[in-house]
RNA sequence: GCGAAAGUGGCGGAAUUGGUAGACGCGCUGGACUUAGGAUCCAGUGGCCGAGAGGCCAUAGGGGUUCGAUUCCCCUCUUUCGCACCA
């Protein structure tokens, strides 16, 4: 067979079609079940994207996550894994009760219909989910497990109940989750101002998994660098000691410091408007009114006004004073709304020469400051100071402690406190407990029946589910779960005493739902338990996870620790969900703003398909940047890929027999000519460097490498057919899990009859990846001023004597000594004259 | 403020461990084939000097280490992301 310009030309008005091709695979593809996932893997390989909010559309952010993570199951697939590849609905949420209030719909029903059009959209894409192992979590046969978790968890003591400030919108009377607040302090919906109020709370005890959750990031050498880091500092782990002050009446008041060495340095205490301790203080009658009202006043603000970066502190002394154990001196107590009630004891001792913050309130409140750390080698002097000294130092004006430093110095002040029992070594962190409760309908029932007489009791584990009503009238907020209108559901009988008792109305926050989907795929028709232990034998952990960088903090944490939590419950055993984590990178519109409706900037996935194909537009967004990096969206990629999908379309559509050839075959020297050797080399050259790239996720250079290839490959007149073949078929290989019905309408184009993705992954020729002639580079002093060809195998001092030789070499080395040599193998020769 | 990452042609981006900076693609310029070309093919395409051979400069800016730096170190600037009074 020759390949000539001649036949290229004619051609010139074919071009792949892609919609009957496109439509063809997927119908065989589920008829063939290609991707059912073999129930007893030998050699197993989950791969988990995250699964979807279904609000109806699949957004340019899903088609690039899911579009990746199909790429990683079909390599996987054709490197012979068993691969686990689910997809499901993370179905509960605010949207659908919304839609039920505008559209005067049943929650069930919007969402169950969405999931119905998505998951058809879905199946257009082409990704290789299998479909058998879908979960919806609002489906009572997965939610009834969702409730299973809170009674295990409850049973350990790491679900309790308590009061907590929330952020309340009195428009729409209904508790608001902290993202549902925007940056202006008000209402994502109507905009009001948000403000406070105390309700019962369930939580979840985490941060009885803190120091877990810290240390085993160690594990998770497959996770990026990042989410790593933010984890660690999301969790906060601040080492110090607690120290017991004490009131007036005797009674402590514990505080959590940092640095015990400059607890000489106290002057004041500033304690939290919302903590406890502040019932128990005795203000005088002439500092009441004014304590009071700054209190009302520090609750009522918003997060925003609390937080705001003025630098001004303000607060108000409450009349009262506190002693100080190490010295016996007497400090007064302040409420400031700099300081926060949910984190140490909601009281700080304040040194205002050391804390910055401490410092400027005493400067505003003209309260008394006193330096009590001196820098090494160096003096403070009060006068001179306008901001304080934070840093580690030697102490003074401490008593027998005088003279200590640093970290020795906080140890010997907190090993004092232990001593006389005052106070003791303390690790705090950031992380709070994790509230779960949401007053509203469309989430996981929280399976509690609160009793009079024996106060909470989880509803047993037989009658689970709690079966979420579904004769509801309305679903606008009222300030309370509209579940609590309902006295069919309300009205329950106690599990323990058979009292007339009552449901807890409150739902779970949807990332409960999310914490354990990764587990229910394992086995998603179990009807007695989440999933069987055999199960997770086989596939965990997950072997990729592939998602957004936006759940670092939130999901991620909550995933690995209900993966914990089971792993102790024995139910696991793995503690860890998922060995390598990939975040791929947002996609923006052409000016860099988030895609988003009110923006009205959104590109849909679905119309880039419909004018290009699923393939083409695949292999556009992988060819744009590297997945991991953010794109901003253009089609200028299209355009590029488009030809060069429509040139390789057209290379195989033009040859006369096409068949298939042995793949496994390695081609000698003598069994091609010289031009075609070097396509040979340059061949495997590129095999090695597709699958080196894919591995990396560096889908675009993997692209790059197929059509540098290509390239080559037009320079080359004459090829033997089944060179040829052998060419064009490993190619299709190559390029499949990037475009699955391209390369599947290749493959049986050349006669296969069984799906690509049950061919070998292409391996590279060990004897033909490196030329027979390479390049050398030769440089004097670092600048390249020639370049040789020589023979892979020739020696440094030939390459030496040849680059001497050169007249563009002898130029600058002329009338000048070689001091030395430098010879990197088969890349450069470096001389170095003077 | 703290923490992390990044900054390369007109554009998206390559350069895996320090070894030819700009792969691949878009765009642009010229040409071929054409009634036509938004199809296809060929050639060129970082900047400056030069007819050419070739030379000089160039990876945000400035210093340093090295025979050699986009890559390592220090400083400055810019951008993005995360946390944001955590005592």
């Amino acid at each position: 067979m020759e390949k000539t310009q001649q036949n290229r030309k004619k051609t010139g008005d074919s071009f792949y079609p892609f919609r009957e091709i496109e439509a063809k695979w997927q119908e065989r593809w589920e008829e063939q079940k290609l991707y059912k996932t073999n129930p007893e893997p030998k050699k197993k390989f989950y791969n988990l994207v995250m699964f979807a909010y279904p609000s109806g559309d699949i957004h340019m952010g899903h088609f690039r996550n899911y579009s990746v993570g199909d790429a990683v199951a079909r390599r996987k697939m054709m490197e012979g894994y068993d691969v686990l590849h689910p997809f499901g609905w993370d179905a509960f949420g605010l949207p659908a009760e919304q839609a039920a209030i505008k559209r005067n719909l049943k929650p069930q029903d919007w969402t169950l219909n969405n999931i119905k059009v998505s998951r058809n959209t879905l199946k257009k894409v082409g990704i290789s989910f299998d479909w058998n192992r879908e979960v919806a979590t609002c489906l009572p046969d997965y939610y009834k497990f969702t409730e299973w978790f809170f009674v295990q968890l409850f049973k350990k003591g790491l679900a309790y109940q308590k009061e907590a400030t929330v952020n309340w919108c009195e428009t729409c009377n209904t508790v608001l989750a902290n993202e549902q607040v925007d940056a202006e302090g008000q209402c994502w919906r109507c905009h009001q101002t948000v403000t406070k109020r105390k309700l019962k709370q369930w939580f979840f005890k985490i941060t009885d998994y803190a120091e877990r959750l810290l240390n085993d990031l160690d594990k998770l050498t497959g996770w990026p660098e990042n989410v790593k880091t933010m984890q660690k500092n999301w969790i906060g782990r601040s080492v110090g000691a607690e120290i017991d002050f004490k009131l007036e009446s005797g009674e402590k008041i514990p505080i959590f410091t940092t640095r015990p060495d400059t607890i000489f340095g106290v002057t004041f205490m500033a304690i939290a408007p919302e903590a406890e301790i502040l019932d128990k203080l005795d203000i005088p009658n002439e500092y009441k009114k004014d304590v009071e009202e700054y209190i009302q006043k520090a609750i009522n603000k918003t997060e925003i006004e609390r937080t705001a970066e003025t630098g001004e502190k303000d607060g108000v002394f409450t009349g009262c004073y506190a002693v100080n154990p190490y010295n016996g001196e007497k400090v007064q107590l302040w409420v400031a709304d700099y300081v926060l009630a949910s984190y140490g004891t909601g009281v700080v001792m304040a040194v205002p020469a050391h804390d910055q913050r401490d410092f400027l309130f005493a400067k505003k409140y003209d309260i008394p400051i006193k330096i009590v750390i001196h820098p090494e080698g160096g003096s403070l002097n009060l006068d001179d100071m306008d901001e304080a000294y934070v840093e580690y130092g030697v102490m003074v004006n401490s008593g027998r402690f005088d003279g200590l430093v640093g970290s020795d110095a906080v140890e010997k002040v907190t090993q004092h406190a232990e001593n006389k029992g005052f106070g003791r070594k303390k690790v705090n962190y950031r992380l709070r407990d994790w509230l779960i409760s949401r007053q509203r309908y469309w989430g996981a029932p929280i399976p509690i029946i609160h009793c009079q007489k024996c106060g909470p009791v989880p509803v047993s584990e037989d009658d689970l589910p709690v079966k979420l009503p579904e004769n509801v009238e309305n679903y606008i907020p009222k300030g309370r779960s509209p579940l609590a209108d309902i006295p069919e559901y309300m009205n329950v009988k106690c599990p323990k005493c058979g009292e007339e008792a009552q449901r807890d109305p409150d739902t779970m926050d949807t990332f409960v739902c999310s914490s354990w989907y990764h587990m229910r795929y394992l086995d998603n028709k179990n009807p007695h338990q989440p999933f069987s232990r055999a199960d997770a034998e086989k596939w965990m952990p997950v072997d990729q996870y592939i998602g957004g960088i936006e759940h670092a903090t939130g999901h991620l944490l909550y995933f690995r620790f209900f993966t914990k939590f089971m792993y102790d419950l024995g139910w696991l055993n793995v503690d860890e969900p998922a060995l390598n984590l990939f975040n791929h990178g947002m996609v923006r519109d052409a000016e860099g703003q988030i895609m988003s409706k009110s923006l009205g900037n959104v590109v849909s996935p679905m119309e880039l398909i419909d004018r290009y194909g699923v393939d083409i537009s695949r292999l556009a967004m992988h060819f744009t940047a590297p997945a991991d990096k953010e794109i901003d969206w253009n089609e200028e990629a299209f355009v590029g890929i488009e030809r060069f999908i429509n040139r390789f379309y057209r290379m195989v559509t033009e040859i006369d027999n096409p068949e298939p050839v042995d793949l496994k075959r390695y081609f000698k020297k003598d069994q091609l000519s010289d031009n075609q050797w070097d396509l040979y080399i340059k061949l495997n050259q590129m095999i090695k460097k597709v699958s080196e790239d894919s591995d990396r996720m560096q889908f675009n250079t993997n692209i790059a490498a197929l059509m540098e290839y290509f390239n080559a490959l037009n320079q080359v007149k004459r090829i033997e057919p089944e060179f040829y073949h052998y060419i064009l078929q490993k190619s299709t290989q190559l390029i499949a899990p990037l475009a699955p019905h391209f390369a599947e309408e290749i493959w049986s184009l050349y006669g296969y009859t069984e799906s690509i993705f049950k061919s070998s992954w292409p391996s590279y020729d060990p004897d033909a990846v490196v030329s027979e002639q390479i390049n050398i580079v030769v440089q004097v002093n670092g600048k390249v001023r020639e370049q040789i060809m020589v023979s892979s195998d020739a020696s440094k001092d030939m390459i030496e004597t040849m680059a001497l030789d050169s007249e563009k070499v002898k130029k600058f080395i002329q009338d000048k000594k070689i001091i030395k040599t430098i010879y990197v193998p088969g890349k450069l020769i470096n001389m170095v004259v003077k």
